[in-house]
DNA sequence: GCGTTACTAGCACGACTGTGCTAGATACTG
DNA sequence: CAGTATCTAGCACAGTCGTGCTAGTAACGC
């Protein structure tokens, strides 16, 4: 009848709706079906455990920001590249915010949860490069390789903490906020000050 | 026999190692009094509910580390005081590093849990106010109050994304590679003849 | 039509949960 | 000594949990 990818994407999204209202350990097989609307048998057709729910709801929120990253239209100045590329991993929009914080909900649980946290290692390799890409980008030119870790764990930083902040006091943290301190943090590690700004976003 | 204050601390800190074993949704009454040694009724004679063992063990993180921030002695100069107080709130030995996992673990509960965010607003409304303290201090004289805001925020979120990398990745993260990175930062602001961006926040 | 597969529904079991409760042990006061 | 408050221990209840399991329904090839 309906595309089964897409049932499992859809169960999974209750998944992220429970997590987001109640918490990772209110997620329930049982609840999760009832937020989804079928039973507990349909569920579990789709999905052998609750293992394998979360652990798919989980690898889903990767997806979607590669996703989104993947189709992005990067400008060819660099500094102008880098903050596009760069703001789309910050909660600027309720669908950002959305996958931040569930993000952060199944974080926590890798903490002592080995099958989520190898997913959440390879997530965080992705960015360590993608920020060290950039900073390599941006830096003048003959930059220390010891200058390139720093300032890739400092960016790297300064995103993760911009992103636990805003899932933690949203009526706090705006989105011109996010982007002014990004922005901020782009300009004073790039050598040459950044060309004329563009407008979105 | 024992002083019921110093009970309930041996108690709480039964909540810290259970919770950084096997995470907090196993902090349950009776897995915190078996790792503590003692049967359910006497842990329940020194916390009436759970709801109150959690929220003293997570309160216990604050006032650890306020403690350690009071007694510390701080050089005059600003710039080497900024440094040590603010590489107080690192991750840097074992001690700290129990204090961070426990920490990250209560705020990701307290998205969902009304109680422990009262608890965790608190705690980082402080630790916002000693950013602003120190970024005004090192901060050019004359830097507007949105220059101050902006800096503010930095400097808040590269903590705290500093503890969560630390947090999530103990082996990729050395206390010398912590501080390298807080250092440079702080090196940074107090070089910068910061403009003021059009930074809101 | 029949048969096979995909799907849905939900019961049942054993394990674990928080908390109300009683009862025994220990320590201190008089 | 007795009496009382403090502390410890653990049972009992009602609830939720994951998952194994059976049975019923819908969809499809033939």
């Amino acid at each position: 009848m309906v595309d089964p990818v897409e049932r499992r994407r859809h169960l999974a999204e209750a998944v992220w709706r429970v997590v987001r209202r109640e918490g990772l350990e209110r997620a329930s097989v049982r609840e999760v079906a009832r937020e989804a609307g079928v039973s507990m048998g349909s569920l579990r057709h789709y999905f052998d455990d609750q293992s394998e729910l979360l652990t798919f709801a989980m690898r889903m929120v990767i997806e979607r920001v590669e996703h989104r990253v993947a189709v992005l239209q990067v400008p060819d100045d660099p500094r102008l590249a880098a903050g596009r590329v760069l703001a789309e991993l910050l909660p600027l929009d309720p669908e950002r915010r959305a996958e931040n914080e569930v993000w952060l909900a199944f974080t926590a649980r890798a903490l002592v949860d080995p099958q989520l946290r190898a997913l959440r290692d390879e997530a965080y390799d992705l960015l360590r490069n993608a920020c060290r890409r950039w900073v390599r980008v941006l830096l003048p030119t003959g930059t220390t390789e010891p200058g390139v870790d720093l300032e890739t764990e400092r960016l790297f930083a300064l995103l993760d903490g911009l992103a636990v902040h805003a899932a933690m006091r949203p009526e706090q943290s705006s989105a011109e906020g996010l982007l002014a301190v990004l922005h901020h943090h782009l300009d004073q590690i790039t050598a040459s000050p950044r060309p004329a700004p563009e407008g979105l976003l």
